[in-house]
RNA sequence: GGCGCAUUCGUCUAGGGGUUUAGGACACCGCCCUCUCAAGGCGGAGAUCACGGGUUCGAAUCCCGUAUGCGCUACCA
């Protein structure tokens, strides 16, 4: 039975690699119909975020990443780590550390100007009986260290990178109980995964190193370790740890700059993993059913933003018109301009959303590609209507095609334009001269959906009292 | 500094000894379509497969070194 974990830290906003984690994971237990766990690792009460934790849930939700067992909150979990660490005490196998933080800092700088590995001395692990005694008589409250082999290696097989290999001698006792009573990551991490039946740990590349930490403490309290994947991390553009320096990291804004769901998990999915060498868009079903871990990746992945705008933009022409509409719909309301009155009409905006769907690479780009629906004065700068014409030229043209289009039987974009491609030739104007002028004063930018099928929509009168500012604008 | 992992176009990747003049995607450039933009179609440029040694009839693919990058080196995860 496969049972995988998601084990964030709600100590931030969870980033890209995060989330790439825990779809591996998820998409791992779905391809095997394991059990996909969702465990919150709160064990570091001094750098916890206020409303991490919710974020990460809104997050996983987001993206479809549904957990079959949990969350489980460590902090309401502490008397199993404390079990555990009794048991490692009594055994011998650990011991308790009063050393001061400023006496470990001390003797780590003291390490570094020898250019020696710093790490703990194990100045408490041989503490006669006396000593000890006096220490706890003084009322320090000690860490509990775990202690490790002097000598000897540690290894496991790791089933991305095969056979790794570790020499105990450069591993230090490190803490697996804090002094506030909190268990550290190394300790709570492989009491919880036995707890709960983990059968394969795929977590990031980073934990690598302290995998062996992780083999050593499960030898110690006897028990069978989960398989281990560690996977290709995800990087910022300079190839470094993602972090806040990047900008968007955190999943969370991603959703608020218009990319939807699904483009998201699609985009993931391919940091680090593969189906074949040419599929790039595949459904959730078909992740699900191709996923292995096999394909995955060894290396780090570098995030490419472009990619994903034009994946999205992919899913986005994929949309129906109806859901298209519905899920821009939160974007109009929150960048149109707020002289427009709200509730928004979805009636007429589904009349041109097929325009600007082909255009949006994101949600959040449809209100600025579509704001000119919406406004009643347009506002642009008069130069731009005079692009290969003066302005003469341009006065002409707007007043022939006021005139041509004030009585005109049906407002469609075809009977729109068996009027304007003759008046162009009238005019003497190439038609995409004389388009690109009409194109101004009817939505106040050069680049627009096509300026016919744009008209209809607008309406007549619209249309021509845009058509009469224009004018305006040339003559002031 | 120590330890660990990694190294194929700018980026994401396919490749698992001969089928490779190293394939695809994004981005980039050009052409087509066209009222602009976008989308789409076609084409182009872009990787001496980090480097150096082996192994082999034959290596991007296996082995060993070197270099570089990244990660870890906390009473953080």
């Amino acid at each position: 039975m496969v049972r995988v974990r998601f084990a964030p830290s709600p100590t931030g906003y969870p980033h890209l690699g995060n989330i790439r984690t825990a779809l591996f994971n998820w998409a791992f237990a779905r391809h095997n119909n394991g059990v996909f766990i969702l465990r919150i690792e709160d064990t570091d009460v001094a750098r916890l975020v206020e409303g991490a934790a919710d974020v990460i849930l809104d997050s996983l939700r987001w993206l479809g990443l549904d957990w079959d067992e949990g969350p489980y909150f460590q902090s309401q979990r502490l008397e199993l780590y404390h079990k555990a660490v009794d048991q490692l005490l009594k055994q011998e196998l650990a011991y308790r550390c009063y050393c001061s933080p400023q006496r470990l800092e001390s003797m780590r700088q003291e390490q570094m100007k020898r250019k020696q590995p710093p790490g703990y001395d194990r100045h408490c692990r041989n503490l006669t009986r006396e000593q000890k005694a006096e220490m706890e008589a003084s009322g320090i409250i000690p860490v509990v260290r775990f202690m490790s082999p002097l000598e000897g290696q540690t290894f496991f097989n790791d089933l991305l990178r095969g056979q790794i290999i570790f020499e105990n001698s450069t591993l230090d006792d490190f803490v697996i109980l804090k002094s506030d009573g909190y268990p550290t990551y190394h300790l709570a991490n492989i009491v919880d995964d036995h707890e709960m039946a983990i059968s394969h740990v795929l977590r990031a590349d980073e934990w690598l190193s302290s995998a062996p930490r992780h083999v050593l403490l499960y030898q110690a309290m006897g028990w069978q370790p989960p398989l281990f994947a560690h996977l290709p991390m995800i990087l910022g553009t300079d190839r470094s740890k993602l972090g806040k320096r990047h900008g968007a990291t955190a999943i969370n804004e991603y959703q608020e700059q218009g990319y939807l769901p699904e483009a998201m998990f699609n985009f993931l999915v391919l940091l680090g993993w593969a189906l074949d060498d040419k599929t790039e868009i595949l459904t959730r079903d078909e992740i699900v059913k191709h996923f292995s871990l096999e394909r995955i990746s060894k290396t780090a992945a570098v995030f490419n933003k472009d990619k994903l705008d034009w994946m999205n933009g992919v899913y986005l022409r994929g949309l129906g018109l109806e859901e298209f509409v519905q899920r821009a719909m939160p974007f109009l309301g929150r960048d149109l301009p707020v002289e427009i009155s709200r509730p928004l009409d979805t009636g007429y905006i589904s009349q041109f959303m097929p325009l600007v769907q082909e255009r949006a690479r994101t949600l959040a780009e449809v209100p600025q590609l579509s704001d000119f629906f919406f406004v009643e004065e347009l506002e642009y700068d008069a130069d731009l209507l005079l692009g290969k014409i003066d302005k003469a030229e341009a006065v002409k043209g707007l007043q022939a095609s006021i005139a041509r289009v004030d009585g005109l039987q049906d407002w469609t974009a075809t009977s729109l334009e068996t009027v304007f491609r003759p008046l162009a030739e009238e005019l003497g104007l190439k038609t995409g001269v004389f388009f690109g002028l009409l194109r101004v004063a009817v939505t106040g930018r050069t680049a627009a959906p096509p300026l016919f099928q744009t008209m209809e929509v607008l309406g007549r009168e619209r249309c021509i009292k845009r058509l009469k500012s224009a004018i305006d604008k040339l003559e002031r």
